[in-house]
DNA sequence: GCTTGTTCTGAACACACGTTCAGATACACA
DNA sequence: TGTGTATCTGAACGTGTGTTCAGAACAAGC
């Protein structure tokens, strides 16, 4: 009764993680208790702090986790040579992000209110970057004629929400794959822009 | 200390569905508890179980009050003579609708899983024959040759999260009039479907 | 003024919560 | 093989949870 055979923070750090990203997505973050995640990974609850001072903390990190993880994907991402390229690119992989991860899309839209403040305006500046990727090619598409719109920012906010509203309703054993369903996106949006 | 003057079923019960409704909304489902509730309304907790069998049925019952009351307030709209109008009186609607109940739409959106299965099928056909009825639209437009698209229901999908999107930036007090964002909504939906 | 039904209080129930910590065991390295 | 560190257990802490219920005070109609 102490410490157990083949215990390995590299090991356990992870799939506490996992459990937890699992858990909060299924059940949401008040609804989740510490005993729960540390019974999803096979061990007692005391195990879990030596990992995270606190639950929120936990919560916190994963969806730190998450934007960093977001925001260093899109910046790896190659891009258009025009704003027209580089709006498509953002669409279809915004899509292929969204739907590799849809726990921790979920928690990030879901439990940022569970988070204090400091915390919350940490994420929230992520998120604010984020958007702000989509509204610069918005307004570039804009100043160079290719696309009709008054409202980058606004535009912005609902071609994001366009576009996460897949997770809600793509399965990956559905009709259409996700290269199609990217492409159904990709119509809507250009046209939405007037390109 | 036992029944207090002025005390009524007919005030105190939609006091108590209006203060579930604000904190649920703000802190989510599983956060509040009954006895902030009663807080709120000034009330023992004992006294909520006059007004609900149990917190959860107190969830429910606010969920499905809220999508009768957007079907029967869609259903009492003038609906458009074409596929065009019909399809712009459904967007203002939604919008000047989802921003008169922001905590309502909040919650019908985010506590869904909070709800056991038989609840959760019920709500969730309340809100499928609201998508249908704007994926009928779409498909008497494509129909008629005014809209270009392929897929009703993805499209249909697509723009109710597109237009519900407006609840999380919308202010009030802000630069933009609730017309004013429901015209930019009909404009980008008027193009998203190619009309 | 009395009676009947409505509405609330106050206390209690059993259980679950997040968190802490001393002690015990396994691992890593000398 | 022995020593120090990393990792986990088991138990406990105080507090909060949803829910129940007997009894008390009010409201309404006669």
């Amino acid at each position: 009764m102490a410490r157990t055979t083949g215990s390995h923070s590299e090991i356990t750090g992870p799939r506490i993680r996992e459990a937890a990203l699992r858990l909060f997505a299924k059940h949401g973050y008040a609804a989740v208790s510490m005993r729960q995640i540390a019974r999803e990974v096979g061990v007692q609850v005391g195990a879990l702090y030596n990992y995270t001072p606190d639950k929120q903390a936990l919560l916190f990190s994963l969806l730190q986790g998450h934007m960093d993880e977001l925001l260093a994907a899109w910046e790896a991402e190659p891009r258009g040579a025009d704003p027209l390229a580089r709006l498509e690119s953002f669409v279809r992989f915004h899509i292929r992000f969204n739907l590799a991860r849809p726990e921790a899309i979920f928690i990030s839209y879901m439990e940022l209110r569970n988070l204090e403040p400091a915390p919350f305006a940490a994420i929230e500046s992520l998120r604010k970057t984020y958007e702000q990727e989509l509204e610069a090619i918005l307004a570039q598409g804009r100043d160079a004629g290719v696309f009709q719109l008054d409202e980058p920012r606004i535009t912005a906010f609902a071609l994001i929400a366009m576009l996460t509203g897949v997770n809600t309703w793509y399965r990956a054993d559905g009709r259409l794959s996700e290269p199609e369903v990217a492409s159904l996106y990709w119509d809507m949006t250009r046209r939405a822009v007037g390109a």
